[in-house]
DNA sequence: CGTTTACTTGACACGACTCAAGGCGGGTGG
DNA sequence: CCACCCGCCTTGAGTCGTGTCAAGTAAACG
C-alpha cells in the first residue's frame, strides 16, 4: 500500500511552499494536481479579457496585470499579480477583469468543474480559497484609500514601498524580509502602467518620482532601478498605512 | 424522533431569505444560530475600530458604513452595508477598517472560535462566505475604477445609481426590481459621506448634484430625496460600467 | 424661538492634466 | 560598427478641474 507521494511536477513547482497548494496534503494536492494544467505566456499578451469565461489558477513565475477598463478606454490597474498569487474567480463564469501578462509568465490554471469539486471535498482548499480572497479585499480597500484620498506624492510613494515589499518576500531566501535603506528594487512596470495603477498620469508619476530623487529619498538608477535611501522618510512620504506594521 | 426544525428566531429574521443563511439546512442554520447573538447599535455609534479585535455578522437592519483612514486625518469610506449584508472578517483578529453606524442598525454577529468550527463542518457556509467576499471584492474594483478614473460628475452619478440599485434590491417585495424613470431614492448618508466615499469635497459633490438637476437628469426634492428622471442620461454621465448588466 | 448641523453657492488658488518638445536607450538594418 | 528608429521616459508651459476658504441659506432640534 504505497504512501500518498506529492506529485513530481509540485516537488519541483517554483511556489510549493507558497501557493494555495502550501496548505494541502499530499493526498489532496494529488487530487488538486490531476485538475490542473500549465501555461505559459509572453509579455503582452492577454490571459482573460473582462466579460469573456474566467479562467483561475496560480502565478507560478513572471508577472501579471489586472485591469478594468471604462467604455472610453480609459483603465485602471486593480492588482499586480506576482508568483504565487491567485488569479480569477472559482465561484463565477465571466471574468470581471481583464489580465495581461507583463514578462513570460507560467500559469498553474485548474479545470472548473473538477475545482469546484475538490473545493467541497476539501474544506482546506475552500478555506485558502476564502483567505486569499479576503487578502485581496484589503488590498482592495487600502488601494482605494490610496486613490480616494492620498495626493499625487503619497501614490507614488505607496507604491514604491509596495513593490519593495513583494520583492522582498520573493527574494525570502534569507528570510530576512525587512526593507533597509539602500536597498534596490526593479520596477516591473512601464511608467504608464504605474500611472494606471495609482490613478494619475504618466508626466506626474515621472515628476512625482525626480521629486522624491530630489528630496534625497530614493536614488533612480535607470528608469526601472530604484534605490531607497531613506526608507523613514519614504514610508512618511506615502502617508504610512498601507502595510504600515 | 424530533424533524429538524429552522430555529424560530431565524424564521423570523429579515433577512432568512438573503443572508448567508438563506443557503444553509434548518439543522445548519440550528447550529449556527446557537453561536450567534443580535446587537443594535444607534446612529454614529461605532461597531468596530480599524485595528481593534474584529466582529462579523450580518446586518438585520439599517446601515453601516466602514471605512479606513490616514493618520492625518483623511477617511476614505470602503463599502456601505445594507441589510442582508455580511461585514467582519472571521479568518483574521484586527479588523482592518472601522464600522460606524448609520441609522438604528440591529446585527446578528457570531462567536468567532464557534464559527471557525461550523465552517469546516459545513461546507456550504464556508462557500457562502467565499462568494460574499468575492462580491465585496468586485465592488471594491469597480469602486478602484470610480477612484482612479471618473470625474466627479462621473462618481456622483454612479453613487445615485448604485444607491438606487441597493435600495430597489431591498425593495423587492414585488420583485421588479428594475430601475424605472421617476423613481424616487432616498439617500441614506449625509454630503460629507457621500464625498468621502466617491473621493470628493463636500461642496464638489454638492455642485455635481445641482448640475445633474439643472441637466433634467434628477430632480432634488429635499437634501436627501432624488427623483430619477432620465436614468438613460444618468448611466451615460456615470460612464456605465458598475453594474450595467 | 434660538441654536446647531447640514447643505448650497461663490470667489479664488493650486495641484494634476494636457499638449508639446526633447533626451535616453535598445534594437535593427545598412 | 554606426546610423537610425521607435518606445519609453523626462521636462516645460499653460489650462482646467477640483480643492479651499468663506458666506449664506435651509432644515433639524431643543
Amino acid at each position: 500500500m504505497p504512501l500518498p507521494a506529492t506529485p513530481l511536477s509540485c516537488q519541483q513547482c517554483a511556489i510549493r511552499h507558497k501557493g494555495l497548494c502550501a496548505e494541502l496534503t499530499p493526498l489532496e494536492l494529488t487530487a488538486l494536481n490531476a485538475v490542473s494544467r500549465r501555461r505559459t505566456f509572453g509579455p503582452g499578451q492577454m490571459v482573460v479579457m473582462e466579460g469573456e469565461p474566467d479562467v483561475f489558477g496560480n502565478v507560478l513565475s513572471g508577472l501579471l496585470v489586472e485591469k478594468k477598463s471604462l467604455p472610453d478606454g480609459r483603465e485602471q490597474i486593480v492588482s499586480l499579480l506576482f508568483p504565487s498569487d491567485f488569479h480569477g474567480n472559482p465561484r463565477t463564469a465571466k471574468a470581471d477583469t481583464t489580465i495581461h501578462a507583463i514578462a513570460n509568465t507560467e500559469l498553474c490554471l485548474f479545470e472548473r468543474q473538477s475545482f469546484e469539486r475538490l473545493s467541497t471535498e476539501i474544506p482546506t482548499l475552500q478555506r485558502a480559497l476564502l483567505d486569499r480572497s479576503l487578502a485581496s479585499l484589503q488590498h482592495a480597500r487600502d488601494w482605494m484609500l490610496l486613490l480616494g484620498q492620498k495626493s499625487a506624492s503619497e501614490r507614488v510613494a505607496t507604491f514604491l514601498l509596495r513593490i519593495a515589499e513583494r520583492q522582498a518576500e520573493l527574494d525570502c531566501h534569507h528570510h530576512s524580509n525587512a526593507l533597509s535603506d539602500g536597498d534596490v528594487i526593479e520596477i516591473p512596470i512601464t511608467r504608464a502602467q504605474i500611472a494606471a495603477y495609482v490613478g494619475l498620469t504618466i508626466e506626474t508619476v515621472s515628476r512625482r518620482l525626480t521629486a522624491l530623487r530630489d528630496a534625497q529619498i530614493i536614488d533612480l538608477e535607470g528608469s526601472r532601478t530604484v534605490r531607497l535611501i531613506n526608507i523613514m522618510q519614504l514610508r512618511a512620504a506615502a502617508g504610512t498605512p498601507p502595510t504600515l506594521n
